[in-house]
RNA sequence: GGAGGUGUCGCCUAGCUGGUCCAUGGCGCAGCACUGGAAAUGCUGUGAGCUUCACGCUCACGUGGGUUCGAAUCCCACCACCUCCGCCA
């Protein structure tokens, strides 16, 4: 949710950003409402200090006075009711136009319509070289006996997979190595609930994409924990622990000193993959059940743009240490999404596909969240919105996917990456067929 | 699942026979004074919001309704937590 005051003294600034990320919004009338909402307000107010005064003044009245004085207090009474309906009527209309209002995106975020404006900022490596055919991650899954898609697709359909033998072994591995990395930096590490409530996924501010954009969906798999009650507070599966750790501070006031709270959560991650029908259908890329560790950083309303080059540092050093070639995307107005101010991909080198894909992804939401979901810091005698960021550390899936494709040999066994073979306690993960 | 209890401004707490409560006190925190500096001590401030400041006003006693001229205080529903019993990784 953006702040009414910068509508207000900038309404041409938000109608173009809006724009910019290919939203129209209709920036006079929502002026309107907040006009017709103050006008309100202020009557509402007048009429209740009338009603405060009179209900004072009851006590001191003579016998005499007090019947009139409470036939007063009765008129007040009607009317304050009928404007304060009036007012929370205006009011929740206001919080609708509001929240229909995207996150302006940062200055130096490039305008563009979709994905092919974003720009490559820098890369990391040249794409690996092979002096065979490399194979991909479900051919060499399935040889290595770790990724099996076939028995899931039996017991839960498409898109879900069992990770087996090594395969599990790398991912406890990759979670240990990116928890012990963070835990050093100074991250609280935390395994979140991930189930939410309804409410809870409308503070985050993800339903407002119109579901054009996937990864930052909340999944809408609508969870009844008891049959036997009709689902009046549903609960909902977090797409990323990000969504579970972001409102744990929903209505507090943080000290300024305890700023930046860092964490770094482990948890499943759940997403619809819904309109992706055809897209990565093979292995493990897109499922819809996958484990992410992930990083959301609180900070101080203008030490966003220091900590979102932290986070992406700390993103580039995991995928460093795993010696696997990457690219940093810088995303383009059209491509933020909803929320998000700037946003940076990684994208780590698929040789099977002979193309970059995705594999994290870090964004600086400044307030907007903190906003709706009343997360402020105490600053002095001020008290201001937290600036809000998240990114990936590892998603399991798909760093599995890269380490598996990225150091394929001739003979279809891989070689484990250095950094992860104490905790894996093999250098090698061969064929069992 | 059964029975009982509790929910006040960061933490603890007073108030709960409706009207000087537009909420008490302590701890913590902040500022100032004292000091070479600190500790201790003293003074002041410390729920949220509106108001450019000030003055002032509004809202807030788990949440939402209701009764009333007037609700922290009475009524209803919901939520959370605690204790005991039952069940269970």
């Amino acid at each position: 949710m953006i702040d009414i005051k910068l509508l207000r003294d900038n309404p041409q600034f938000i109608e173009n950003a809006a724009k910019d990320k290919g939203v129209t919004i209709n920036v006079s009338h929502i002026i309107e409402i907040a006009d017709k909402q103050k006008e309100l307000s202020l009557a509402v107010q007048t009429l209740r200090e009338e009603r405060n005064r009179l209900a004072k003044s009851v006590s001191q009245a003579t016998d005499h006075e007090r019947e009139s004085v409470i036939d007063e207090g009765k008129k007040i009474k009607v009317l304050l009711e009928q404007k304060e309906h009036a007012l929370s009527a205006v009011e929740e209309e206001l919080r609708t136009a509001l929240l229909l209002i995207p996150n302006p995106a940062k200055r130096d975020v490039k305008v563009g319509k979709d994905e092919t404006g974003n720009d490559v900022i820098r890369k990391f490596k040249e794409p690996t070289n092979f002096s065979f055919t490399p194979k991909d991650h479900l051919v060499l899954g399935e040889s290595l006996d770790i990724i099996d898609t076939q028995r899931a697709a039996k017991v839960s359909g498409a898109r879900f997979a069992y990770l087996k033998n090594e395969a599990v072994l790398l991912e406890f591995a990759l979670v240990q190595h990116a928890m012990n990395f963070l835990i050093k930096e100074g991250f609280s590490p935390i395994i979140p609930p991930v189930l939410i409530k309804q409410d809870i996924t409308e503070g985050l501010g993800y339903w407002q994409s119109g579901g054009n954009e996937d990864y930052y969906l909340v999944s809408d798999f609508n969870v009844d924990i008891d049959p036997d009650k009709p689902a009046s507070n549903p609960l909902y599966l977090v797409g990323t622990s990000e969504h579970a750790l972001v409102p744990m501070h929903k209505d507090e006031i943080l000290q300024s000193k305890d700023l930046p709270k860092r964490y770094v959560g482990f948890s499943p991650a759940f997403r619809r993959e819904a309109g992706s029908y055809g897209k990565d259908t093979k292995g493990i890329i897109r499922v819809h059940q996958f484990d992410k560790i992930e990083m959301v950083s609180f900070v101080e309303h203008d030490k966003d743009d220091q900590e979102h080059e932290y986070l992406l540092s700390i993103e580039e050093k995991l995928f460093q240490s795993l010696q696997i070639p990457y690219q940093v995307v810088k995303m383009c107005t059209g491509d933020l999404g909803f929320p998000a101010a700037r946003k940076y991909d990684l994208e780590a080198w698929i040789p099977s596909q002979k193309k970059y894909r995705e594999v994290t992804s870090v964004s600086t939401v400044t307030d907007f969240q903190s906003r709706r979901l009343n997360i402020k810091y105490r600053n002095g005698d001020k008290t201001e919105y937290a600036s809000i960021l998240n990114g990936t550390a590892f998603a399991i899936g798909r760093t599995i996917v890269a380490i598996l494709e990225n150091y394929q040999q001739e003979d279809g066994s891989v070689i484990v990456p250095e950094v992860l073979r104490a905790y894996v306690g093999k250098d090698k993960i061969t064929p069992r067929t």
